[in-house]
DNA sequence: ATCCTGACCACCT
DNA sequence: CAGGTGGCCAGGA
């Protein structure tokens, strides 16, 4: 899978519709693709946002996608990150616990836009 | 055009 | 209750 060369108006704005709630995340907070896709309407399956998720280390402005897990809490994207270890890394910065890839505490952590954000 | 695959999830056996 | 299946949309072979 790779990130478009020339996206559409379309794709461009779902890129910056998920990256704007993604940095929306408070620090030390995580949230879901499902989450995510659910808040956007569900119009588009949570695959898309993972795949928007690739595009994030493109955007102009940061992304913080190590807040962006799957809805088991576990660091699915992880391989995505210049280091395999770096999106563990930037989670335990913020004083998030992660062990063998499992959030700690995920339930507590996640963030629903759709509830939190009102 | 067809089939496969993907930073996923809900639903159905 | 665990594993399978289909749907989501897009891109590459």
């Amino acid at each position: 899978m790779s990130i478009p060369r020339n996206p559409t108006e379309q794709q461009r704005n779902f890129f910056q519709d998920v990256h704007e709630v993604v940095r929306l995340v408070p620090v030390g907070r995580v949230t879901t693709y499902g989450t995510i896709a659910h808040y956007l309407g569900a119009r588009h399956g949570a695959r898309m946002v993972g795949w928007a998720m690739m595009a994030a280390h493109t955007a102009n402005e940061y992304v913080p996608a190590h807040r962006v897990i799957n809805r088991n809490g576990l660091l699915t994207g992880k391989q995505h990150f210049a280091t395999p270890t770096a999106m563990q890394e930037a989670l335990e910065a913020e004083g998030i616990r992660v062990i063998d890839d499992q959030v700690q505490d995920f339930k507590r952590l996640l963030w629903d836009p759709a509830t939190e954000l009102e």
